[in-house]
DNA sequence: GCGCTGTCTAGACGTTCGTCGAAACAGAAG
DNA sequence: CTTCTGTTTCGACGAACGTCTAGACAGCGC
């Protein structure tokens, strides 16, 4: 369940080089914007980013689902939707242990994301 | 604009302190991920990213709307209305000087977006 | 004043998104 | 094999989004 047959994914960005440079440095292309942008709109939904956030805190580096939806007020196939959605934005990565799945974040996507955003030193404001 | 007369706003938390340690030290709370999330939902749309971009490299810091309008494939009201976006994400800041209105980046805010992001140097990948 | 250009607002339309309940699938335990 | 629990997929519905056209507002020049 990689992505559809997209022109590019974030995954593929990730396995090569880094994509591109801060935002504040040139414009984006409309190739790797559309691409980033689904990355910011997996995680522009509250549920989303307090997931990303609960799975990259995780003290083991993973976390079960089965700690993931008591902690909203959804039901659970709602949850696994939203786990669905940033697992297909390449955010995380997912493996079933016995009866268990385990989510984990993918850091190299965040530190590109990151890094998109970086602006240099303040001049002014 | 999904919280206008809500709780916080990242203006406001712009205008104070770092709002947030980044995602991988803990779990964000409920009302800071609704005002973190409406800022990344602003940057995923490849239109509004793109113009994001472009807006934070201008040569000059600011750049002319006149400018930006015929560089994508849209009306001009469309255009205006992604800019109104990312105005009300407190992403850009607009100011009318005679015929032309220019928008601006607000490097604090992105900075805090990218701080939000960021991950210990990794360990394996 | 009048017209012209640039920008934003208002309303409408089709598409996408977030949510749910019901059902299907995967493993573990009797 | 049967049953039970955990997780995902499937359809459906209302809300929000992206886009458009038409109109309104702000400055400039005649």
């Amino acid at each position: 369940m990689s992505n559809q047959a997209a022109t590019l994914t974030l995954t593929d960005l990730n396995a090569g080089q880094p994509c591109c440079p801060p935002i504040s440095e040139r414009r984006i292309p409309a190739e790797s914007a559309a691409v980033l942008a689904s990355a910011f709109k997996a995680l522009g939904d509250p549920v989303r980013l307090q997931l990303m956030s609960m799975i990259a805190s995780a003290p083991d580096g993973e976390i079960c689902v089965c700690e993931l939806t008591p902690a909203f007020p959804l039901s659970g196939p709602t949850i696994s939707h939203h786990l669905k959605t940033l697992r297909q934005a390449g955010l995380v990565d997912a493996e079933r242990r016995g009866t268990w799945v385990y989510y984990r974040a993918r850091p190299g996507i965040l530190r590109q994301l990151a890094a998109l955003l970086t602006v240099e030193a303040p001049a002014g404001s």
